[in-house]
DNA sequence: AATACGTGGTT
DNA sequence: TAACCAAGTAT
């Protein structure tokens, strides 16, 4: 028996239920049930605020509509969409399974729990998801919403950092979850996390369950979940050079594909020890000038960045190496660029072109 | 299991 | 400020 005793999950679910359909915010992919925008909602909304996601959600949906619309995309266009908004294999992961939606099921979300957890970048919450909100298929969904609010519920001080706690989670959903309503029952946790059972200062008063709530009971709702540190990110200096030709156009590269910020464009960088000369010598051109404009810091979640920005105009026809071009300004802006370039072209580029 | 993978907002 | 947080997934 995963749950305790005293726990009546009818109650708790008509509790919930009332109080999401009184409170439930108006969301955009709250107005549909194509299972193909829940998708891309439930992609958008992976570590990332429901405020951030919205407008590139209206967006995304004006560009690419339908599943053939984004199958049919090209990736720089994904990539340019997704920009500012991070974490961007979501958007190589989420093209590549629409493509194969496309292919292998004639364009139709699949709605098994193996066929959907196929697909690339759809794991565990995702594929639950999914299942329930454009399905109504009763599977867990188990974000870090949903672990805050039954660790408190349930009094449970597993480390919601470790993977087998999500585990224990699903366990208990299955157990309690609305046969009839799974949609609403998986948005409801996840919207009473958000509202009322927040991390920090929870709005026990307001809370339809605070009934059912064994950490409001024993007045240990501030101290659930449990969940270990992060680690510090490490710093990294490096340099980055806005190369400039004479008819002022710039050299910019694509990233590699696997790995930090893949596939998106940047200036060209170099580690720190790399003499400006010694970096220059391959592009088998002359300095004209070169002046550092900026210093950019740009914290990513394992890294810190400290990048000395260069702004050299150069001479000569620049000899272009792999996955790199000679572009004009107005072409730099249909590029996708990581937000920490952005603060490149924001600052070293502003009154150029 | 632990780490890589972004960004912006809060405290 | 530094630390923490937000509808996680891939490896």
């Amino acid at each position: 028996m995963t749950i305790l005793q005293p726990f009546d999950k009818y109650e708790y679910e008509h509790d919930l239920l009332e109080w999401y359909d009184r409170e439930k915010r108006d969301l955009p992919w709250r107005r549909e049930r194509d299972p193909y925008r829940i998708w891309v909602s439930e992609i958008m909304l992976q570590q990332t605020k429901v405020d951030t996601v919205i407008p590139y959600y209206e967006r995304f949906m004006s560009q690419f509509p339908t599943v053939d619309a984004l199958a049919d995309a090209d990736e720089e266009q994904v990539l340019k969409a997704w920009e500012g908004l991070g974490y961007y294999s979501r958007a190589r992961n989420l093209h590549a399974a629409v493509k194969e939606v496309q292919s292998a099921y004639g364009g139709v979300v699949p709605n098994s729990e193996e066929e959907i957890h196929k697909l690339r970048g759809v794991g565990p919450y995702t594929a639950g998801a999914i299942l329930s909100i454009a399905y109504n298929i009763p599977a867990p969904a188990v974000d870090g919403n949903v672990m805050r609010v039954l660790s408190r519920i349930f009094a449970i001080y597993d480390d919601i950092a470790k993977p087998a706690t999500r585990k224990r989670f699903e366990t208990i959903i299955r157990e309690i979850i609305s046969t009839s309503r799974a949609s609403d029952y998986n948005q409801a946790l996840m919207e009473l996390g958000a509202m009322i059972c927040t991390p920090t200062k929870p709005a026990c008063l307001l809370c339809p369950v605070q009934a059912h709530c064994q950490a409001r009971e024993q007045g240990v709702q501030e101290l659930l979940p449990v969940k270990a540190k992060k680690k510090k990110p490490k710093s990294v200096t490096l340099q980055a050079y806005v190369l400039i030709t004479e008819d002022g156009r710039f050299i910019v590269e694509k990233r590699p594909e696997t790995g930090l910020l893949a596939n998106l464009w940047q200036f060209p960088t170099a580690l720190d020890g790399e003499t400006m000369e010694k970096f220059l010598e391959n592009y088998g051109v002359d300095i004209i000038k070169s002046e550092n404009t900026q210093r950019v810091r740009h914290v990513f979640s394992h890294i810190i960045w400290e990048m000395d920005v260069y702004r050299v105009q150069i001479s000569g026809q620049p000899k272009l190496m792999d996955r790199q071009e000679l572009v004009t300004l107005e072409e730099i802006s249909e590029k996708a660029f990581p937000v920490s370039h952005q603060k490149i072209i924001k600052e070293t580029l502003k009154g150029e072109g």
